[in-house]
DNA sequence: AAAGTGTTCAACTAAATGGTTTTATAGTTG
DNA sequence: CAACTATAAAACCATTTAGTTGAACACTTT
């Protein structure tokens, strides 16, 4: 695992660009409640099919999301989470903060209080994707 | 704390960007065994002095890294890291990985083992700083 | 006041990014 | 086969980023 960090740099590098966008990471947002189509993803997004499959492209090569041909209708992609690149990005961060304070108990909790959020979150979620 | 994550999505933009440079982390692991100048900063890394504090800007624009003047030599700036920011890019990605699946214990767990691997993590840090 | 050191700023180049439009390909269905 | 739909690819433009060099500024020390 610790060999993941060290050697991950480029990976690492293009997983944390792909997530400094907020498209982008409504996208991954989006694909967590199930796999979605290149033009479901594209529908409410206010920009060109091409761009949006930019941002896939992106997403895709981070390493952060791949593309499965469904096998019901061959020429759909299906989009599917890919979740260990994210992990990996997760460990870096979660690791050197480690480091700096002890923190680490906040987040634990922190996650364990979101998982009651949740709804929450969702809901304003929805209402800022007009 | 769910308001920090969507409100803060600029903030985010700037972290997970700053982030996506392996210059820029290799910055933040050094600060993070004590504060430095820009000079003792740049010491080391293979570039110009203008370019290291040019990274130094994105990461102090990202919220990572603070300039603090120094009482005892005024025209010394020390550099201190700045954990809320990237406490809400943690929080960010274990909120969302959070639902995928249910590796918060694994990473957890993973933490924990670091702990002792600690030094091995450091050695190899070194030796690929060449 | 002068010299030295740490930092900042300006101007410039090269390459990457985010977006567009248009054209092409590939699979499905009538 | 023809029409339709989903995706891919190409060409292009504007902006940002990563780096350079060189000059200017600020504070300390002698």
């Amino acid at each position: 695992m610790v060999e993941q960090i060290l050697t991950a740099d480029g990976r690492l590098d293009r997983a944390f660009a792909a997530l400094a966008d907020g498209t982008r990471r409504d996208m991954l947002a989006r694909l967590r409640q199930g796999s979605l189509s290149i033009s479901e993803l594209a529908a409410p997004v206010p920009m060109s099919f091409a761009g949006v499959a930019k941002h896939v492209d992106v997403l895709e090569r981070a390493g952060l999301v791949r593309k499965v041909r469904s096998p019901e209708d061959g020429r759909v992609l299906r989009l599917e989470l890919e979740d260990a690149t994210l992990r990996e990005a997760a460990e870096w961060i979660a690791y050197h903060r480690a480091f700096w304070d002890d923190k680490l108990e906040q987040l634990k909790a922190f996650m364990e209080a979101e998982e009651t959020d949740a709804a929450v979150h969702r809901k304003n979620r929805k209402k800022n994707q007009s």
